[in-house]
DNA sequence: GCGACTTTGTTCAGGCGTTCACAAGCGGTT
DNA sequence: AACCGCTTGTGAACGCCTGAACAAAGTCGC
C-alpha cells in the first residue's frame, strides 16, 4: 500500500528535483548505481541535509548505510515530476531567442517537444526550425487543438506577449513559459513562469557593486564551501 | 545628509527592484509624472504593500497622498542597482543561444554592454555577432585585462562550462551568469546565477500534473488577483 | 551471529520573506 | 486655517524554507 504520495511539495524543492534528476541521468550514464546524499548534494549545488529533505517527500527511497540507487532514485523523481510521458509545447515568437529554444536537443532528452512553431514575420513563416516548420501565428489555436500542447513558450516582443498568452490561455493552456519582459495577467489555475535575463544581470550588478562599496557589512554570509546557487 | 542607505537589501527584493525600474523606465517614456505604488506593483506583477517594502530599503522616496515622482524613482533605482555606468560584459560560447544573447538589444539599454564574445570553433571565430567579432576562447583572459570586464556569460556546454567558470574567476570576474545545465563551484567571493531552461519547464509539467492528479489538496491557494509570479 | 560503521530520514530551531493592517504625512478644499 | 481623503511607510504576525543535529536502520566484517 504505497499510500504515502500525498503530501504537498514545496515549488522550490520541485525545481531541485528536477537538478538532481538531471545529475541523476548523467550518473547513469556514466555506469554508476549508487550515490549518497553529500555527492548528489554536491554535485547539484546543495546541501547534503536539504537534498535529504527534499527527496523524503517522496518517501522513503534510500537505503540507509548504503545511499540512493541511480537508477531507482532516477525513475521516483522522473514519475514524482511528471512521469515519462512526452509533454507538447507549443513555441510563439520565433526570433533569435525562439530559434535557439527549438533547435535545442537538451528538452526532448527530458520529455519536452516542440510540436508547434508560430510567428507573425511573412519572412519567418514557413522555414524549417529544428526539424519543424514554421506557421502563422493565425493557426495558434487550431494547432493546439490538434496537438494537445500543454505548454506554451512564448519568445515574442514584450508588447504582445499579453496577447499570446491570452490567445494560449483561451484554448485551455494552463501552463506558461515566458521570457518577454512583462508580467503577465491570467486567470487562476494558469501557471505562469517568466526568466528574465536582464533582472538576472542587474541583480549581479548590484551584488558587484555591494561587494565593492560596504565590503564591511555584507548581508548573512557566503558559505565557504564555495557552491553557489 | 543622505546617511540611510547602509539598510542591507534581501536578494529577492534586488530582483524586483530590477522589475520597477523597467516598469518605470516605460512610464516615463510615456510621458507619465507619478505612480501609485498600487499601479506600479499591478504592471510588475506583485502585492502593492511589497512593493512598498521593497521601496522602503533606499529610504523614503514616495510622496504620502501623492505617489511617486516616475523620474525621481527611476533615478533612485538606477542608483541603487549600481548606477548608470555601463558594466562590460564576456560572452563564452557563441552557439545558439549565446548568439541569440549577443545580438539583443535589451541589455545594452540598461548599461551592459558586450566587450568580447568567445568561442572555439574555428568556424564561429572570425563571424560578426551583434557588431562584435568572435574570438578565439584562448585570448579570454588578455581580453578580460584589457576591457576591465566585470560581468562573465557562460553558454558554452556543460561539460566545459567549469574550465571556462576557472578561468573567467582567474583573471577577477566575480560575476557569472551561467546558461549551462551544471552547478558551478566558485571560491567564496564571485556571484553565479544560473538559468536552467528545463528546471523551468519540469516545474511547469509537476504543476500541470498536480492540477490534474490531486485538485483537493493544491498546497497552498493561489491569489485570485490571477497574477503571476 | 554480533558489533561497529556508514548513511539515511526526521525533528528542531533559526532566519527570511511575505502579507496584512494601521498610523503618519501631504495636498487640496472649504 | 483647519479639515478630509488619499497614499505612503512601517510594525508585527504568519508561514515557508533552510541548515544543523540526532536517532533509526541496514550493511559489512569478524
Ligand atoms: N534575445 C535575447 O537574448 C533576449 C534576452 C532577454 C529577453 N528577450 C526577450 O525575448 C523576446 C524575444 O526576443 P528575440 O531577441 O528573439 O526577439 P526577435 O525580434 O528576434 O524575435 C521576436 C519574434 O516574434 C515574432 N512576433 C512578433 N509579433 C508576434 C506575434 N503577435 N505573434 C507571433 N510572433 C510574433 C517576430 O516576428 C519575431 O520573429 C523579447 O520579448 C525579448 O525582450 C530576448
Ligand atoms: N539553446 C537553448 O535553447 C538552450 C536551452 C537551455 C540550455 N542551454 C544550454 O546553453 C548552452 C549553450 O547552448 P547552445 O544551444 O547555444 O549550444 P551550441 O552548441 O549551439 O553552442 C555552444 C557553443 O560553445 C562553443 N564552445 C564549445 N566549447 C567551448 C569552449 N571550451 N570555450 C568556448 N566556447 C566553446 C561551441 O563552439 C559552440 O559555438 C549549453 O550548455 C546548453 O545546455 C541552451
Amino acid at each position: 500500500m504505497p499510500q504515502s504520495r500525498p503530501r504537498i511539495i514545496p515549488e522550490a524543492t520541485v525545481a531541485r528535483l528536477a537538478v538532481y534528476l538531471r545529475v541523476l541521468a548523467g550518473l547513469a550514464d556514466g555506469g554508476r548505481s549508487h550515490v549518497s546524499s553529500g555527492e548528489l548534494a554536491s554535485a547539484a549545488g546543495v546541501n547534503p541535509a536539504g537534498l535529504r529533505k527534499d527527496l523524503s517527500y517522496l518517501g522513503p527511497c534510500g537505503v540507509r548505510g548504503v545511499g540512493y540507487s541511480v537508477s531507482g532514485l532516477r525513475d521516483r523523481l522522473t514519475d514524482a515530476l511528471g512521469g515519462e510521458r512526452s509533454r507538447p509545447c507549443v513555441l510563439i515568437g520565433i526570433g533569435r531567442l525562439g530559434s535557439a529554444l527549438a533547435d535545442y536537443a537538451g528538452f526532448a532528452s527530458r520529455g519536452f517537444e516542440f510540436v508547434g512553431l508560430l510567428d507573425t514575420d511573412p519572412a519567418t513563416v514557413g522555414h524549417r526550425v529544428g526539424g519543424l516548420q514554421v506557421r502563422p501565428v493565425q493557426e495558434l489555436e487550431a494547432l493546439v487543438a490538434e496537438t494537445h500542447a500543454t505548454i506554451g513558450v512564448i519568445t515574442t516582443p514584450a508588447e504582445v506577449a499579453q496577447s499570446v498568452c491570452d490567445r494560449l490561455v483561451s484554448v485551455g493552456v494552463r501552463s506558461i513559459l515566458n521570457f518577454a519582459p512583462v508580467a503577465l495577467t491570467v486567470p487562476a489555475g494558469v501557471d505562469v513562469r517568466k526568466v528574465d535575463l536582464s533582472v538576472e544581470l542587474q541583480v549581479l550588478a548590484f551584488l558587484d557593486q555591494q561587494r565593492d562599496g560596504t565590503p564591511p557589512l555584507l548581508a548573512p554570509l557566503r558559505a565557504a564551501q564555495g557552491v553557489a546557487r
